[in-house]
This record gives C-alpha cells, sequence and structure tokens, in this order.
DNA sequence: AGTTCGCCGTTTGTATCCAAAATCCATCGT
DNA sequence: ACGATGGATTTTGGATACAAACGGCGAACT
C-alpha cells in the first residue's frame, strides 16, 4: 500500500523518498505529462504528510518535471514542440563539452561497459527498455567528466525530454519497425561515437556528439506534428 | 521588523517572498558563502513561520546558491575555484548561443538601452554599481532570444558565479585603480560587442562573447590564489 | 594532558490543524 | 440547448506542535 515505505529504515528524509518516488513515476510514464498531482493523494500513497510531498513537488519543479501554479496545485510539466527544441539546442551545446572532458577519463571498464550496452542497444526491441539503455549509455560516456554541475544539468535535460523521447520511440517501434531509418542510424552514431572513445579522441568524439544531437532535432522537428495534440 | 512584509498584499505566496528575500540577501553580500542558515531565524525576520522558510532554501538549493545537507541544515554555498571554473566553462557554451537567438530579435530601445548602459559602466568606480550594471548589460544583451529556460540558467549561473566577481572586482578597484587592465579590456570589449549588436552580426557577437567569457576565465585562473582561502 | 563517551540544548523533519483561495457542479437565465 | 453565476466542496498555503537527530560541552578514562 505504501510503496516506499521500505526505505523508510535508513533515517533518509521523506521529502527525499517522496522525490524519488514522483521522479521515478513521471520517468516512467505513470504519471502522464499534465496530470494533476493532489498533495493529499500523493501523501496517502506514500504514508506520509503533505509537507514532504510539497517539498518533493517544489524540488521537482526546479528539475522541470512539474509546473507549479501557486494555489491552484501541480501538474507534471507539459513541454510543447519549442520548448524541446530549445532544449535539444542546449543539449547540442553542453554534451558535446561534457564527452570531450569525459573521453581522456574513462577508465577501461567504463569502456568496456559502453561496449556492452551498445551490445544490448542494438538487441533491444522494446522501446521502453530501449529508452532506458540509450540514456544510460550516454550518461555513461559523459560521466567521467570531472564536472559534477555539467553532469547533473545534463541528466536534468533527459529527464525533462524523456516523454518527447517515449512518444516518438515507441511510435517508430510500433508502426514502422524495421524499415525506419532512424535508428538503424542511431545505432551508427553510437558505433561511431564508441570508436571515438576508444581511441580517446575527444574532439573527434564531441564533433560527433553534437551531430548526433542536431539530426536528432531535426528528426523531431519534421514529426513536430506528431506532438502538438 | 519584517523587511517583506509590504509584499504581503499581492496574496503572493510567502515562500516566494522568502525565496527572493534570501537570493537578495545572497546576491548583495549581507550573507556570506559558508554562513549557516537558520530556519527559525530567517522565519522570525520574515514574520513567517518555518514552512515557507523550507521551500525556499530548497528552490535556493536548486538554483546553487544554498547547500542544503538533510539533518544538518543549509549554508550558503561556497563554490571553490574548480566550480567555478566549470560554471565558467558552461557559460562559455551558452551565452554565445544565447547572443546569436537574441542579436535578431533586439529592438532598437533594447539597443539604445544597451549604449546607455554601456556608457554608466564605463563612468562608474563603485565595484557594487559595477557589478550590477555590468549583470544588467550582458543579461539585457541575451534578453531577446526565444529560448526562456536558457535565459534562465545563464541567470543562474551570472547568481552562483556573483561571489566570484564580488571578490574580485572589489579588489581590483581598490588595489590597483587605473592601471589594471582587467576593466580596460572589458570595456574594449563591451565595445566591440555592441558594435556587433548594432551591426545585427550574430555570429560575430557569439564569437566575440566565447571570448571575453573565456578571457574572464583565464584571468580569474591566474588569480586563483586568491578565493581558496 | 589528550581523547572518548554520554548528556543536554538546539535545530531539523514531520504530523496535525486552520483559514483562504480555487475548482466543480448545479442552478438559473437567455 | 448553451453559457453564465452562485454556493458547496476540495485543495492548497501556512501555523503550531511534537519527536528525533545533530552538535557542543563537560566528565571520566587511558
Amino acid at each position: 500500500m505504501a510503496p516506499a515505505e521500505a526505505d523508510r529504515a535508513g533515517g533518509e528524509p521523506l521529502s527525499e523518498i517522496a522525490t524519488r518516488y514522483l521522479r521515478a513515476a513521471i520517468l516512467d510514464g505513470r504519471l502522464r505529462p499534465g496530470a494533476r498531482l493532489r498533495q493529499e493523494a500523493i501523501a496517502r500513497e506514500l504514508g506520509a504528510s503533505r509537507i514532504p510531498v510539497r517539498e518533493a513537488l517544489r524540488t521537482l519543479e526546479n528539475e522541470g518535471l512539474v509546473n507549479l501554479t501557486p494555489r491552484s496545485g501541480a501538474r507534471v510539466a507539459r513541454l510543447d514542440y519549442a520548448e524541446h527544441a530549445e532544449l535539444y539546442r542546449i543539449r547540442e551545446e553542453l554534451e558535446p563539452l561534457a564527452l570531450a572532458e569525459s573521453t581522456p577519463h574513462l577508465s577501461d571498464e567504463a569502456l568496456a561497459h559502453l561496449r556492452a550496452l551498445k551490445l544490448q542497444i542494438e538487441r533491444s526491441r522494446d522501446p521502453g527498455v530501449w529508452l532506458v539503455l540509450d540514456r544510460q549509455f550516454h550518461l555513461a560516456s559523459y560521466a567521467a567528466a570531472p564536472m559534477h554541475r555539467l553532469l547533473k544539468m545534463i541528466e536534468g535535460f533527459w529527464n525533462t525530454t524523456q516523454q518527447y523521447r517515449r512518444v516518438y520511440y515507441r511510435m517508430v517501434a510500433a508502426e514502422l519497425p524495421p524499415d525506419d531509418p532512424a535508428l538503424p542510424m542511431t545505432h551508427i552514431d553510437h558505433c561511431l561515437l564508441l570508436d571515438a572513445l576508444e581511441r580517446r579522441d575527444a574532439s573527434d568524439a564531441s564533433r560527433m556528439m553534437r551531430t548526433h544531437i542536431r539530426r536528432t532535432r531535426l528528426t523531431l522537428a519534421a514529426s513536430q506534428h506528431l506532438f502538438d495534440e
């Protein structure tokens, strides 16, 4: 009944548990964009009072996952196309930087992990799994960069744009399984990226990353009509 | 006794008033980096309870102005040199983008305002005023960019790096008033920037902005020892 | 004398309670 | 039939109250 009750052991503040609980629910799609978040309901689900929930909502608002209107309530953030394009444009500047700074620090184990992830990604056909793995792959490729703020920001971008990727890849997987160029193209990008990383060629990897994100952004622009609802 | 009591009229949530109150106190230096923020004390200053204060602290934590340790308390964020360098590196990627996107949308009134600010900046000798004006100048130059998230992020960077600029310019103004190259160099950068904006040359302005920030970053690196305390 | 243990005051985290604003629904009017 | 309007209900914002954890100080021990 209280899904996060087990976590209560660690003396961790309820507000952080609530934050993780809600963030997970938003990211894996249980809470749809636009869905209203009633404090009392969430508090009951967690077996807590509204106070920690309110703080969680505020945290998530700052992360961009929730929109909080002063006396009206909280809703799962729904980004229109322009906002998504903006985020992709920002990512286009920051993720190449993260990758360039990460490349020289990537350990052999990290590279092996990336290779393993790439294989898993190519095999997986389930959109949900694909999403999780692709995210892991890219974030892992940045993780060695000694820029904690940058890494946190980038993770935030992946979170707020997750709904977009979900819609997009669900559609891709459902309607045009083997002959859509987007997915194979992504696989090629992954290969090139991994190759550059193994050669420790930071500027090459960085350039490819920029291209990869730009291509994705333009692909999204082409299917813009699908997201406006 | 309650400094923000007048604002209570607008039906604005106390938590937002508390946020603004604390943010202003941190930015103008009344609250020094590392200073402990006791919820009850702040609540008393505002004539409110701790609840809105807690939410304000959480917001400011996400903005990077406050460090919040779960059962220990909140402190004004103190960034070490590496973190500042990281933020400048990020700014180096994002502010040229903001400027490039802003340039074509700058109205004639906005340009006139920028010219006026530039003159004021060159005249002013008080470090506090200089800081405020320089900030206004740059943020105003970005303001026309149709990228709200980006603009908010950039404002956040200026906020979290404010303590650095304060220390730096106070020192410059106090110890080497007329013969330090940094300030005249900044003025030249402003001139070039304004010129590019008036020519509506986005890529030129963008390039200059990158150079401007990079130069600042390297200048800071040279006086790194001053900030380690 | 220095270090460690334990107690006490302080501060945080959370629950409960109250007032005010917003939402929703039914009613009324056109 | 459709839209506006009013009140009842829900829901949020905030205050107060209480329990638990942290931090500092003194005392005892090595």
